[in-house]
DNA sequence: CGATAGCTTGAGTAGATTCAAACAGAGTGG
DNA sequence: CCACTCTGTTTGAATCTACTCAAGCTATCG
């Protein structure tokens, strides 16, 4: 059931049969994690990636005083830690946010891959430099974006990244983080977000309760935003 | 001259004598560049990557108020732009932060290599993986750590990287920089990483003036930092 | 020697934090 | 079924870190 994975591939992509038979292969059974869960530690050697199918997973890292900064959100499609092929062990933790389900792609089969599809090399090679413009964007948000304009960016974000991969409607998606969780990606204490959200909210730009965000005003939220797609090459490519 | 660029990389890895020349095949010649120029224009289409053999360099994104975040630095032996031979254009501007010399590498030779050498492909491959982990340090900088820790971190992350490539004592080494190019680095003001800078020198952990750093603490900075170079990657890898 | 870029310091302000308390909803057990 | 707990949300008040505005200083350069 890679199928929400390779949509995501195919999004900028084009992935020929064997390609997609070789990805297929090379996964193991899928698993489930619950909630809350530190899927992958600090550190730890690694011999294989996760793909995450289901659920909302984040890298993040923190301080001694327990402050945690969440330098990135996974959604379902995401290979949450395709870079520990190449790096081995991690400089971050990944926790789930959810219940999430996943599978492992072992690193032997992904050198495997990478020998006989160089093609996929490339797409998995864009896709690791990917997160990184994600990351960039994310440093723009924490180093010079007000509160509101760091949550409105977000929640273009998710937006466009959900609707990838079939997860977003138009102007509404199941985001099921807490305000807290929203806190740990924006350098922001809970009750500011809180007091950001509702601000939000009275202007009329977008409503996030109960696990779902509702946008009634997308030109206007992402004016506040500033925000510019491109970050997110959402454009096909080339083979 | 590409030799800097061949120390950064033999930090980590092995480079053979014919991985070297071909790679030294690839290089165009080099190239001076002014101070304060836009070597590289946010969404142009690129045809070929960068290497920064001399000065230092930074990407950076902008808020339309003209607010700017530097969202990494680049010291001499850096490709400032290898991401751009997998991503083709960039989400980011590039800017030389001193007089530099580069020297560019066409994406078409960087093809071939990929093709000739899968060892070389892996190498590069980590080392747009490190600017990831780089970038995911900074978030952790920008988003959670305090002003003087900001500068802590980021004086002991260069005092490494510049140490790799040579151009770093044991506790100094000159960085060319303004007070406002670090602010912009930092998410802070140029008037509160003045006021930051007096605190550290007053704590006597490290001094900066006329561009050049001298740490007069390494395990006091680090401290305050809370600096763990893990994600730097230093140890040597396997084959 | 004036112009300019960069550094330094002071005073007042603002955006975000801390501390505190109360409320809502879901799940649990007696 | 209700009391209880736990997690997450909401609001107020006081505080603080970092910002803004303003001005003066220093060094360099043509």
């Amino acid at each position: 059931m890679l199928d929400i994975h390779l949509r995501k591939l195919r999004a900028r992509d084009e992935i020929s049969a064997p390609e997609e038979a070789a990805i297929r292969a090379a996964a193991c059974p899928e698993i489930r994690l619950p909630a809350d869960t530190i899927a992958i530690r600090k550190g730890e050697e690694l011999a294989a990636s996760t793909l995450l199918l289901e659920g909302m997973m984040c890298r993040f890292k923190d301080l001694r005083n327990g402050e945690r900064q969440i330098t990135e959100l996974h959604v379902a499609g995401d290979f949450v830690d395709l870079h520990s092929f190449s790096l081995k062990r991690l400089d971050h933790s990944i926790l789930t946010l959810t219940e999430c389900r996943i599978a492992t792609v072992p690193h032997a089969k992904l050198s495997a891959i990478t020998e006989q599809h160089p093609h996929l090399t490339r797409v998995y090679w864009f896709q690791t430099n990917l997160d990184a413009a994600i990351h960039r964007e994310w440093e723009l948000s924490l180093g010079r974006r007000t509160a509101i304009a760091k949550l409105a960016a977000l929640f273009c974000e998710l937006r466009i990244r959900l609707g990838i991969v079939g997860l977003a409607e138009e102007a509404a998606y199941s985001l099921p983080l807490t305000q807290l969780d929203l806190a740990e990606c924006l350098g922001l204490t809970q009750i500011h977000v809180n007091r950001t959200l509702k601000e939000l909210r009275e202007r009329k730009l977008v409503e996030f309760r109960s696990g779902r965000v509702r946008i009634a005003d997308l030109a206007g939220l992402a004016a506040v935003a500033e925000f510019d797609p491109a970050y997110l090459y959402l454009e096909r490519r080339k083979r």
